[in-house]
DNA sequence: AAGTAACCACACCGGTCGGTATACTGTCAG
DNA sequence: CTGACAGTATACCGACCGGTGTGGTTACTT
């Protein structure tokens, strides 16, 4: 996996803490039931002070998910790292084992679903971050399907995708405990079947 | 499949138009974004009108979401009965190729999906609905299931499931415009594969 | 004839929303 | 010494939100 460049804006003491504490707020209790009084309360600071860092509620909607989507990569980095995969379908396969420990610690999804979901307007500043999280994870399936010298890698990619992004949304809205179990079996499966060339 | 018997509340006609307006203002705009000024308004009636009818707005969302339940179950049907499946395994890959068909009028993904998101406290009285239609849908997999003579039913299921949620949800927010068709592919191949009793 | 359900028009409510304005304080580099 | 910058505190804005109250009209029942 590429150790991705994504650059974090740096950021004054005050900045930091307005960031996380809108994280944290806007994944926990959604990004249009909190509002920027919320967030300028939780992180001790002005609503002044908000807008001169990040100019609009909006552009803060932004920071959070490119900052959501840093961590998101810094998780997975660590959780290959732990899990040392040795061959290209073993990193896959870590991919899916690790949305088991990601989303243990987090009932309410994937954040970009939410987000895309809430912000509707498919012009908004945060929507690029959104679709460009899911981008990511197809394009690495399909590097990595490359690798292990699979046929028709967009075909797999997407049915590898499909289960991923199934296993979030089902998790969070028709309650299904083990759905990162699943989808991991379902993900071995489909490797293991897949013609190679 | 059961021909369901959810029944609908008599509405009077303001009452029904109402609830079309809220449908389609809801579904395409999103339920937090739409005030109930706009639904009075494209319903060509009085606020009042509607409070009488349906007494508070989260009320009026739940009656939309059991509304879209009863027409997405309506729609099956119609699906079914064009297709005409022979084989219980017909009918879950009928169930997928519905999909394609359903999706191509509405751009913005699962109803069901997008509320749970929106609304988010689970104890607002809408979710039930929401987590039944899709407790639906995989209860229908593993009925179909039992009918064809599979192995290990639940976990087919729940993998199913998996492949039509996320061909729900990346359609709409990976833009992966080919996610049903993906989906059925999977899905037939899934169930080609799986052991029998 | 009386009652009632279904509607209309319209005015009003308190609360919250995102965002702005004013004025002042501390820190640090040129 | 002097700005520029980061921050505080507080008050304010118009717009919109969900929801209510009053009063009046039609039309179908009993």
């Amino acid at each position: 996996m590429d150790r991705g460049e994504l650059e974090a804006k740096r950021l004054t003491p005050a900045g930091e803490r307005i960031l996380s504490a809108a994280s944290a707020l806007f994944y926990e209790r959604g990004i249009r039931t909190v509002g920027v009084d919320a967030i300028a309360d939780a992180a001790e600071v002005t609503k002044k002070t908000l807008y001169d860092r990040f100019g609009s509620k909006d552009k803060l909607i932004a920071a959070y998910l490119e900052e959501r989507n840093r961590s998101w990569h810094r998780f997975l980095d660590e959780q290959l790292d732990a899990r040392d995969p040795q061959t290209p379908e073993e990193v896959i396969l870590a991919l899916f084992a690790a949305l088991s420990d990601w989303m243990a610690e987090s009932r309410r999804g994937c954040g970009f679903i939410n987000a895309s979901v809430e912000l509707a307007a498919p012009d908004h500043p945060a929507m690029p971050t959104i679709v460009a999280q899911k981008q990511w994870m197809r394009a690495e399936f399909v590097a990595q399907a490359e690798l292990a010298g699979f046929r028709s890698t967009g075909e797999l990619a997407d049915r590898l995708l499909l289960l991923h992004e199934g296993a979030l949304v089902t998790y969070r809205v028709a309650a299904m405990e083990h759905a990162p179990e699943v989808a991991h079996r379902a993900a071995a499966d489909l490797l293991a079947a897949w013609p190679r060339v």
